[in-house]
DNA sequence: CTGTTAGCGCCTTCAA
DNA sequence: TTGAAGGCGCTAACAG
């Protein structure tokens, strides 16, 4: 591919490069004529700027690198969706890496987009090895760490926007309370998991604030899919079970004890009441229709990318802005009044 | 953020920015020792490659556009994951980029990937106005175009890897004959896409030929969304309805079509079959288990990148490649043996 | 207003 | 085996 450059254009026009590139960046110091004219040429031979080259110069690339764990998962597709368009409102272009746990080099994927001169990076989930990745690259290039709730602990030095998980879960317990729920279970807890223990935490501190009963079922298989789900709430189904509602720790689990209530007949919401935690878009459909506590991952994306703008814009680094979002309830039709 | 050069290593270690050079692109033409003590300064001072100007010279930049319609939509949320996997192994990185339909200046999106001198471009999705596109930019970057049945026709002067809608829906109405149904509906016809146009004529021409009843329901609203399904669906249910099975033309209509059946009493599989066209991740769900036909994202998005490597590296332009992938059917609950 | 010169970070001749 | 010089495409001084 053979790409025009202001050279030729300077040679068609018969004017210097110099004049071509104040034309193309619209200078003042420059006879309007003359512009029109270059411009003219420079349309009608297809140039196109090499951006390459002018962020050789000005060290700046216009792109930011974003990793997403799975681009599959709902949650992060969506995310990725709105940084893209959030980014772009600033004149960004986002740089997409997904990454696989199998085959998960996150120094290499560092490496190559710092060598790629991104202006900074948004690295989304809960990685792990994430401190080591910050004591490394931090220095070389800004980060902020998205959807990451470790990453509010003080001892961490980075910049982070991630959803509130223990308001999250006090907004779960206060709706069921609210319906006149005096008898619950806490389904899913995972121990290896800083948010599942944040959203446990905020569920029992509020349930007990609140006087209402609340056993935990711990999922020890360290996953929170649906299979996860079905094998729980078999279980708790199958057993005498006085409970009027469920708090599933993610929606996946959710997903998982519809299918078993399905099964073993037992009717939602009509005899337990169910909800879950992220609002995937699954837990929308016709035949779901899920009642759940949001991630609001355009709310995310919108507040990520600021941060990252402000980081990159800033001189200073080793000042860090956290921001800790308010989750939603997302009333739906798994829950009832008693 | 300061950079580490080749020139500050050249001074540390005392030679010359070209030693340096050859240490890093490991160069025959070069004491093993020199070179040791080269790249030992290069990782104590946090070197990287600068690609940008590498890629300036090279004009090779190793990485690939991809413009995806909307990256929420699971089918193109698979493609982009198993695209990114995929120009990994070629030793390319993905620069993903989603269009909304509202500002969809695909357009300036080319120019930005060009300007920013990627080696190619794979265009998803039948956007309106590719044809354009392709007279326009063809000539600068090498694209190929992604399940965008549309690109087959021979009249099109382009690469393209497109799953085979035909031989999809063919494979629908042999299975729903080999279950023993004779007398179908065809539902949500889109006379505004070609690929639901190839989807209908395939399955109107199998069931002919295989002798089964064939009536077919417009979907006139444009999009095949859950509620277009919905509505269709209803109007079905509520009139006298003889037919034993359903081909819904995308999996979003048959979701649409579950909701209905459970409004009205009617259940599926036991009184009328289902089957999808599209396998999008909600159809395994644990309460939906729809029988469907694969668009086989991972397949498509492989001999798409393929396709486009080929092209790069390829001096002669001029020259297309197509491809129609086989479909596959997905069985899962929602049809039964006659 | 316009052109000349220098340099961004790197690679590639060509000479030493 | 090493280095010096030139250039990739562009911008930013500084003269004219």
């Amino acid at each position: 591919m053979k790409h025009v450059t202001i050279k030729d254009i300077a040679r068609l026009a018969g004017v210097s490069v110099t004049t071509v590139s104040r034309a193309l960046n619209d200078a003042p110091e420059i006879n309007p004529e003359t512009k029109e004219r270059v411009l003219d040429i420079c349309r009608q031979e297809g140039y196109r700027t090499n951006l390459l080259a002018r962020s050789l110069i000005s060290s700046r690339t216009h792109v930011i690198g974003v990793i997403l764990p799975d681009i599959a998962e709902p949650f992060y597709a969506a995310l990725a969706l709105h940084i893209e368009t959030c980014a772009r409102q600033f004149g960004y272009q986002v740089m997409l890496c997904g990454i696989r746990s199998e085959d998960g080099d996150l120094n290499a994927l560092f490496d190559f987009l710092i060598s790629q001169r991104v202006d900074g990076i948004l690295l989304t989930g809960a990685v792990p090895g994430t401190r080591e990745l910050l004591r490394r690259y931090q220095a070389a290039v800004p980060i902020v760490l998205l959807a990451n709730c470790m990453s509010m602990d003080t001892a961490w030095e980075c910049s982070s926007v991630c959803i509130d998980n223990y308001a999250g879960s006090r907004l779960a317990a206060q709706y069921l309370h609210g319906l006149g729920h005096q008898d619950v279970v806490y389904l899913g807890l995972r121990r290896d998991s800083f948010a599942h223990l944040l959203r446990h935490k905020g569920f029992v501190d509020t349930a007990g604030e609140l006087g209402m009963q609340v056993s935990t079922v711990e999922n020890p298989t360290g996953r929170s899919s649906i299979v996860a789900g079905l094998q729980l709430a078999r279980e708790l189904f199958l057993a005498p079970f006085r409970q009027t509602a469920i708090f599933a720790a993610s929606d996946l689990l959710a997903l998982g004890v519809l299918q078993a209530a399905d099964e073993l007949g037992v009717s939602i919401p009509e005899q337990v009441s169910l909800i879950g935690f992220d609002n995937i878009d699954y837990a929308a459909l016709p035949k779901i229709r899920l009642t759940t506590i949001s991630r609001r991952p355009e709310a995310v994306a919108r507040s990520g990318v600021q941060v990252l703008m402000e980081l990159i814009n800033s001189e200073d680094r080793g000042e860090y802005t956290r921001k800790l979002l308010a989750p939603a309830l997302v009333e739906r039709q798994t829950c009832r009044r008693l």
